[in-house]
RNA sequence: GGCGCCGUAGCCAAGUGGUAAGGCAGCGGACUGCAAAUCCGUUAUUCGGCGGUUCGAAUCCGCCCGGCGCCUCCA
């Protein structure tokens, strides 16, 4: 399996530090708001790595951090008048429920900032013995001159860093590049004790410190957002290959934004889109559909049309899996003539996360599927034939986190199934207001019924 | 200024040296009481432009045009 390494700039192949086992780290989200659509991309991207991950074979662990002690989040609390505490459960409550509405699975581990502040002192305490960090007043920088390969993953040198600097200079630092490790703090604000006096982590260390807790000194894959590159995690690799001397992670991860028009879609221009507003309009698997159309490093414009159509595209699926639920027929072997799907699938997830080729497979194996069906179920091998070819899709599909939902065990209620008897038989006497009031009917309890040349078809309405 | 990405049919989007996947929309047909869906067929002699390398280029090289990201808030 080849996977994209920001680090190298080319694919390479995955090779697990313990074989038969992928250990990963996504940086997760800083909770003082709502999180958008672009916070789902990054959930849905890293969902579909560990699910197709899992797929392949692998052991995965999966940790994702929550930022839930930063200046924005004091700044929230300000306003509003409450403990930050107060505002990051808010916020980790709100994201968590988004996780579930987006049907991306939880990480084996999401660790909160705040609960691991003693590791961090811990690494500052080393990062300072080890002369890579100085303290002053109170706060304590990391020296960015100690550590010469910095910038080796977002290629940047440090002249040029020095040049492009526009963020106005602390003079206390040895050197405008340094970064802070650890804050002191100002009055009003939370804090924990530290040898340095009290104070807060600043935002790279705790990727750092929890990382290393959950997954050790070296890990397979560091993911997150493309515009953590720099400077977060040109910054997590220098605290802690500063200290470890061996590669933080073996594979960086990034996944592209999603745009708002032509403008990339930030707090500050005011143009985001929340997580749970989409889901409303368009449902997850659409949201999802649409994202994985796209390959995860590419940009993507938000477009509510784009995400209305791949809802249409995802129907096509999802009425297969009514069909076969309909159907009611124990799967049986997997017809020769849907064999070769799973191989061309897999073949294009194994090239660096190949979504859109993927799904172009799906589509592929869905149209074959359509044929079968109409080319008639009438023998008990045919119905088998095609609901174990349904079954596949459903296998393929949900190594991506697609059509989740499977197919439904059971026929529809025995009042429904009653009511589209009795519309049968009206339809037989040609007795059109009869039948029609019955599809009416039908449609209350929740069903669609629809008139096929074999007879006719339900389908959960808005399913 | 530095680093990097992108430009493929009406729209979205794979493909990165061997002769253009897939989705949406459209068109023709089948089916049909109506409706909807489904199925079949069809829609780029061509991949921003101009040169070059090659037996062969959307894919490699050069230049140009257009769009965008990062350069210490950011998924």
């Amino acid at each position: 399996m080849k996977i994209y390494n920001t680090m190298t700039r080319s694919k390479e192949e995955l090779v697990p530090l313990v074989p038969g086992e992928v250990r990963m780290y996504s940086c997760g989200v800083t909770v003082y708001d709502l999180s958008h659509v672009g916070h789902a991309r990054m959930l849905i991207v890293f969902d579909m790595i560990a699910r197709y991950l899992r797929f392949a074979g692998y052991r995965v662990t999966f940790v994702r951090n929550f930022t839930d002690i930063d200046d924005k989040i004091i700044r929230r609390a300000n306003q509003e008048g409450v403990p930050a505490r107060e505002i990051s459960e808010r916020y980790i409550a709100a994201f968590r429920e988004d996780v579930l509405a987006l049907g991306a699975l939880p990480p084996e581990a999401e660790p909160k900032a705040t609960d691991h502040v003693p590791e961090m002192i811990g690494h500052i305490e080393r990062l300072i013995a080890a002369r890579h960090a100085y303290v002053v007043d109170g706060d304590v920088y990391f020296e960015v001159r100690s550590f010469p390969p910095y910038g080796k993953l977002s290629g940047k040198n440090l002249e040029e860093l020095l040049v492009g600097a526009r963020v106005e200079v602390d003079e206390r630092k040895r050197d405008p590049r340094d970064f802070a490790l650890w804050k002191s703090a100002k009055p009003g604000e939370p804090s924990w004790p530290s040898p340095w006096g009290p104070g807060r982590p600043g935002w790279h260390i705790e990727c750092s410190a929890m990382a290393m807790r959950y997954l050790g000194e070296s890990f397979d894959i560091h993911g997150g957002g493309e515009d953590l590159i720099f400077p977060h995690h040109e910054c997590e690799i220098a605290q802690t290959e500063a200290l470890t001397r061996k590669p933080f992670a073996r594979l960086w991860v990034h996944n592209g934004f999603i745009n708002m028009g032509k403008e990339k879609m930030s707090k500050s221009l005011g143009n985001t889109l929340a997580i749970r507003e989409v889901v409303k309009r368009h449902g997850a698997e659409a949201l999802r559909l649409w994202i994985l159309g796209t390959h995860y490093r590419h940009l993507l414009e938000w477009s509510d049309e784009r995400v209305e159509e791949a809802g249409r595209a995802l129907s096509r699926l999802t009425r297969l899996l009514d069909d076969a639920a309909a159907l009611g027929a124990a799967p049986g072997t997997l017809p020769d003539a849907f064999a070769g799907f799973a191989g061309r699938f897999t073949a294009a997830m194994n090239d660096d996360f190949n979504t859109p080729q993927a799904l172009g497979v799906l589509f592929d194996f869905s149209r074959a599927l359509s044929e079968h069906r109409d080319r008639g179920l009438t023998t008990p091998a045919a119905r088998a034939g095609f609901t174990a070819g349904v079954a596949e899709l459903v296998r393929l599909a949900g190594a991506i986190g697609l059509l989740q939902r499977g197919i439904e065990a059971g026929a529809p209620p025995a009042e429904v199934e009653r009511l589209v008897a009795e519309r049968t038989a009206a339809r037989g006497r040609r007795d059109w207001k009869r039948s029609d009031e019955l599809r009416a009917a039908i449609q209350q309890l929740g069903w669609a019924v629809e008139d096929t040349a074999n007879g006719p078809r339900l389908t959960r309405a808005g399913g």
